[in-house]
DNA sequence: GCCGTTTTCGGCCCGACTGTTTTCAGTCG
């Protein structure tokens, strides 16, 4: 049965081969669409077929659900078959060497009927490409660098690495002379987990001051463009960054427009239209009119919206929630009060107990719980039972010397094995003040068997959260074939939490899930799962992943008071 | 190919930048 993921990435070949190949750009835009929406449903599109109800995906319409009807039949696609029998599925990677697009592909394909990249790489070196129509030899020397770039750099960037290195350049534009603002824009801000290159957007009257600085940043390996307006590098690791410049005047506007997403644009143009306003990332225009927004304030406000954090701004029923008044008041950091999965040198932490609830109470936790792990994860110095009564001794210890600055929990993350049972019976588990359940082997095992693993633990009574549910490691290794569908029924049934791990390499659940949670009623935690005290400033990526999936300090219990905590809890044995 | 509080047909994605051009096509986001 494909999942949603293997779903989309059909829908995206199907897109590159048709644009290759020649078609109008709607259909390709279309199943772009429906490709991007499949990757952010939470939901399986196998439950949706099952209840013939695939047309209520959006984007999808009576031929793509036809498509993935035949997809979950099947597990073959004959349109697709046929489409690859004008375009050979392989050009589609070209599209991924800079300089080579659609039009150039298919140039170069029938001319020198040449299919694999090595042999683009030859033709190019052999300087085969230059004489080709509209080409010479800078495009020839544009794309034999596109594809050893390509070779360097390696699809999207974590989070974790995207957010600080973007923080890192906007330090160092603001010091530019005529620099108002500078603000990371794009999926960046929208903050989803993995971004796919470095968008800025600088304030200031004097751009080329910006630009210059911009190119000479350390590390830049080459200029990809180099404007007025808008300028693109490429580091020496891959990573892209561009950078947008406005007048102070039109900062509002612009950062708006660039953040996107593309299609939360698409409602708010279509909102502006229907005032007889026209929105582009300059201005309204109206007649002979031209209205500024210097802030984004000002642009929702012209719309008549409150603004929209730009984690929600993914069209996902955000603007007409905006509209009724209805947006959630998200989550803020703030707003936590308890880190309930970290780790201390009993297991494979870097600090002891008493230092890393220190840390946490000088970053405004009231409580801490010490997840440390597990007896059969031995590579962490997972507990015994015996090491755990020492361990609560030591905890009573330490606790006198924090006094009532944090409360310190006697807790566990206990390892979900293979076999699907839990690393302590159920008496021992029984006696710690809090259980996380996870899974960190056999995560590649078939579907059914990780998600039983999975719905084992929910259905124990003494497993209070479910810790970073898939395992997933951005950007190396994918989760656990999960059914998460079954996944979270079995946790609104037994009501225990599921973890936003806010770890950056995690941030899992992923923030559609996490949406989807909330619907059912799931209890939602958000933990650092620290090892050391900078893990901690980890907690924010936990929450913004959160904001996404449109939660509120409601629906995440470490916003809850000691004592409801503890109640549930105590309640949940 | 999808979608509909202007429409079941006709919109939807447009502006900046580069290279090969001599007025513009292709790429990119």
């Amino acid at each position: 049965m494909m999942n949603n993921r293997q779903l989309a990435d059909t829908f995206t070949l199907i897109a590159n081969l048709s644009e290759i190949k020649g078609e109008v750009i709607y259909v390709i835009l279309a199943y772009r669409k429906a490709s991007e929406n499949l990757m952010t449903l939470g939901r399986e599109a196998s439950e949706y077929w099952k209840e013939g109800k695939l047309r209520e995906i959006p984007g999808v319409g009576k031929a793509i659900a036809e498509k993935i009807d035949e997809l979950l039949t099947t597990g073959k696609l004959e349109f697709l078959e046929k489409l690859n029998q004008e375009v050979p599925a392989s050009l589609a990677d070209w599209l991924q060497v800079t300089g080579l697009g659609p039009k150039k592909i298919a140039l170069i394909w029938k001319t020198l009927n040449i299919t694999a990249l090595s042999e683009l790489e030859s033709a190019a070196k052999n300087g085969q490409l230059r004489d080709l129509p509209g080409m010479g030899t800078k495009s020839e020397a544009a794309i034999l660098e596109g594809i050893s770039a390509l070779a360097r750099r390696s699809g999207r960037i974590p989070l974790g690495r995207a957010y600080p290195l973007a923080h890192e350049i906007i330090a160092t534009l603001k010091r530019v002379k005529g620099v108002v603002a500078a603000e990371p824009a794009g999926s960046l801000r929208r903050m989803r987990s993995t971004v796919g290159d470095l968008d800025i957007l600088v304030a200031s009257q004097d751009s080329s001051a910006v630009m210059e600085a911009f190119i000479n940043l350390p590390g830049v390996s080459r200029v990809l463009g180099k404007g007025e307006t808008k300028s693109s590098i490429e580091f020496s690791d891959g990573v892209r960054a561009q950078v947008w410049v406005h007048a102070p005047e039109k900062f509002g506007t612009a950062l708006q427009y660039a953040t996107g997403s593309k299609d939360h644009n698409v409602q708010l143009s279509q909102i502006a239209l229907a005032k007889g306003l026209s929105l582009s990332e300059h201005s309204f225009t109206k007649a002979n009119e031209e209205i500024f927004c210097a802030t984004e304030e000002k642009v929702y406000e012209t719309l008549g919206l409150p603004w929209i954090p730009p984690e929600l701004r993914e069209d996902h029923g955000e603007v007409q929630a905006a509209k009724t008044n209805n947006l959630p008041k998200l989550i803020q950091v703030k707003d936590i009060k308890a880190d309930l999965q970290t780790h201390s040198t009993w297991s494979d932490g870097k600090l002891s107990m008493l230092e890393m609830a220190q840390a946490a109470a000088r970053r405004g936790m009231k409580i801490i719980a010490f997840t440390d792990h597990s007896v059969s994860l031995g590579v962490t110095g997972g507990l015994s039972m015996e090491d755990h009564k020492k361990q609560a001794t030591e905890i009573k210890k330490i606790q006198k010397q924090l006094g009532d600055k944090i409360l310190v929990l006697h807790a566990s993350e206990v390892e979900i094995k293979a076999d699907g049972t839990l690393d302590y019976p159920d008496e021992f588990l029984a006696t710690l003040d809090l259980v996380v359940a996870s899974m960190h082997t056999g995560l590649r095992q078939p579907r059914e068997k990780v998600t039983q693993r999975t719905i084992n633990a929910i259905r124990n009574p003494h497993v209070d959260i479910i810790g970073h549910p898939t395992g997933r490691l951005i950007p190396d290794r994918e989760g656990a074939d999960l059914d998460m569908e079954a996944v979270l029924n079995a946790a609104a049934e037994t009501g225990v939490a599921l973890e936003i791990n806010a770890h950056p390499s995690r941030l899992d659940l992923d923030d559609m899930y996490a949406r989807r949670a909330k619907e059912l009623g799931i209890p939602i935690t958000i933990n650092t799962d620290s090892h050391s005290e900078a893990d901690f400033d980890n907690l924010f990526y936990g929450v913004a992943t959160a904001r996404r999936a449109w939660l509120t300090k409601d629906d995440v219990i470490n916003c809850w008071s000691a004592k409801k905590l503890l109640n549930w809890l105590e309640k949940r044995g």
